[in-house]
DNA sequence: CGCCAGTCTTGAACCATTCAAGAAAAGGCG
DNA sequence: CGCCTTTTCTTGAATGGTTCAAGACTGGCG
């Protein structure tokens, strides 16, 4: 399990300041995959070492996170702004039409090869997002 | 080119009723692919057949469209909705980080197979949509 | 220990999208 | 052709996630 130092290790190697909000969003992700800002809200201010912090710290944190590399955030359609700790390893989502559940799934053709389009229209590609949509086993149970 | 009259036939085609604001707004969509709404609105009152059109209106009828599969609707991250024409065909798209163009681009696997993922969690998935993030030809060269 | 850029707090603004209620019009039928 | 029902459009306002702004605070370096 990974422990607060270990988060404050995390986020020196990233040249940022270590503060007890950053400490609580970036524990809050780790902890709740594909949670919503609103979610991640409510789990630092829960969480012992959060205490009260204002939901424009979080926004803040969240981008900081984001664009330092540590998290990485994800919006399909119709959904609001979600955050995830697993970065680095190109994987892809799977996304519930009918709930909104995501699950991860690993990239399908291997190392990095998805980056690779049939015409890439002169663009530089630094990365391919896969979104599956479909329905998730309990949606698909209840109709 | 796509004429009034075929707009007519595709709404009828769609179960729908026939319009001055939709065949404006799927005139619009055919017309400027990758349009936002704002784009669309004003594309719609600038048209003849489109007069005094309210945004809400826009909004509905491109909802009513996109429900019926005549046009669909895309959304990448950080941006507001966008619209296309083309369906059906399984293809995929371009984003450029910088700014914001979209491009076409066809599915590099094939027919439909790029809705296989390695693993379905049990998902039944209906589509898989791919995003290329990258930078544009222009705004490399800007750079 | 003290400074200062980088962070957090408070509070308000933004704006794409949606909701609501009533007027208007499409299309089927007599 | 004109009526009627249902769907659609208009007007106007609300919603809510996200961002902006100004000032207080503080982490980490010298």
């Amino acid at each position: 399990m990974t422990t607060a130092p270990d988060y404050e290790q995390m986020l020196r190697g990233a040249d940022l300041r270590v503060t007890r909000p950053r400490v609580a969003v970036l524990g809050a992700v780790h902890a709740l995959p594909h949670a919503d800002t609103d979610a991640i809200i409510s789990a630092v201010r829960a969480d012992d070492i959060g205490g009260d912090v204002s939901h424009q710290a979080v926004y803040d944190v969240l981008r900081a996170l984001t664009s330092a590399g540590l998290i990485r955030r994800i919006q399909p359609s119709g959904s609001v702004s979600r955050y995830e700790a697993r970065v680095g390893d190109n994987h892809h989502h799977l996304v519930c039409r009918s709930c909104g559940a995501i699950s991860d799934v690993d990239c399908a053709v291997g190392e990095m090869p998805c980056l690779t389009a049939a015409d890439d229209h002169g663009f530089v590609i630094d990365e391919a997002e896969v979104i599956y949509w479909g329905t998730c086993p309990d949606c698909s149970a209840r109709s």
